[in-house]
DNA sequence: GGTCGTCAAGGGGTG
DNA sequence: CACCCCTTGACGACC
């Protein structure tokens, strides 16, 4: 028996009007002639992110959904050179606390995956730095929320930079450069191109972080490793963690666009998946990519209703018999 | 009111 | 090395 529990990335399709990553770049900062005004626009910006994610949590409340990924964009330029001496927390704490709370007080869990430019095992040091910069954002929300910041942030293992084993062990290197706190508060997912299961449960296993399997990269890319076999050690990954054992679940655009993720999530390929880790851990938190986010997560919820060993806890989480 | 090129940020692949 | 692609949502210039 395991219970299994949905979730969805950052924005409704439903919800009108309420984008958590609304923006301005850098050439329109720039073009203001005020740089205090142009700041003041952008903790605007910021604050309006967070109003509409309060009102995405809401939401999630009212529909069951209990698993939701933030935007990863949700404080503008907030890590860019230009604004350096930006202290772009401090008009967003009342907010911040009020979605923590929310978030605490309906049991809800919630997480980020910063965009892909952060990359850990670059041998360049000034990426290595920003990349670091931005992680340090993504920890100091959490703290606004004042969440505990454990395994919140999921990554990708970075560049292969045509030798695996090389970039595997700068990622080890680099590794050590990565203040505590942060490091706690990453997870490591395998990818479609670079780093398959093997590689990313080498890394996990070596550095103490959970992993996060992505059952579509898998397929996607792998070399002779069978997920199946590997499954035990995934778990294992996470015997330190406060939260449940976390997956991605996506599928094919097409066969020619594999890669791509399609605007739904195939039923039966999720549930080729299920039937093999069923009882293997008490729970299963799944995070949906599909490109009708929300909607996706309601349609595949409507298709799981009718199977034979399914009985549904609410509109989002069910026990798998 | 709708469409399309552009945007801070990295890396992969091709020629 | 130059160039385009990936991926993402939103902005804003333009029609």
């Amino acid at each position: 028996m395991t219970i299994v529990r949905m979730g969805y990335v950052a924005m409704s399709m439903e919800l009108k009007n309420a984008s958590p990553s609304k923006t301005m770049t850098f050439a329109q900062f720039q073009k203001q002639e005020d740089r205090e005004a142009a700041i003041r626009k952008l903790e605007r910006i910021a604050l309006e992110n967070l109003e509409n994610t309060h009102r995405l949590l809401k939401n999630n409340l009212f529909n069951d959904v209990h698993f939701y990924r933030f935007s990863s964009k949700l404080i503008p330029l907030a890590t860019h050179d230009e604004l350096s001496g930006w202290d772009y927390m401090r008009p967003l704490k009342g907010k911040l606390a009020e979605i923590g709370s929310f978030v605490k007080e309906h049991k809800m869990r919630v997480d980020f995956h910063p965009d892909h430019f952060v990359v850990l095992n670059s041998p360049n040091n000034d990426v290595l730095i920003n990349s670091v910069k931005n992680l340090k954002m993504h920890y100091l929300l959490l703290k606004g929320m004042k969440l505990d910041p454990n395994h919140r942030c999921v990554l990708h293992v970075g560049g292969n930079y045509k030798d695996t084993e090389k970039s595997l062990e700068r990622f080890v290197t680099n590794w050590s450069d990565v203040p505590r706190p942060i490091q706690q508060m990453i997870m490591l997912e395998n990818d479609d191109t670079s780093f398959t299961l093997d590689d990313t449960l080498y890394l996990c296993l070596k550095l103490g972080i959970p992993l996060v399997f992505d059952y579509h990269h898998h397929l996607a890319f792998h070399r002779e490793e069978q997920w199946e076999d590997k499954w035990d050690q995934v778990v294992s990954t996470w015997k330190t963690s406060p939260l449940p054992v976390k997956m991605h679940i996506s599928s094919p655009k097409s066969e020619d666009k594999f890669r791509h993720h399609a605007d739904y999530v195939d039923v039966d390929m999720f549930f080729r998946f299920l039937n093999e880790i069923k009882g293997s851990v008490p729970q299963i938190d799944c995070m949906i990519e599909a490109k009708q986010k929300d909607k996706s997560l309601f349609t595949l919820m409507n298709e799981i209703k009718g199977r034979e060993n399914v009985e549904m806890i609410d509109g989002s989480t069910f026990t798998l018999l």
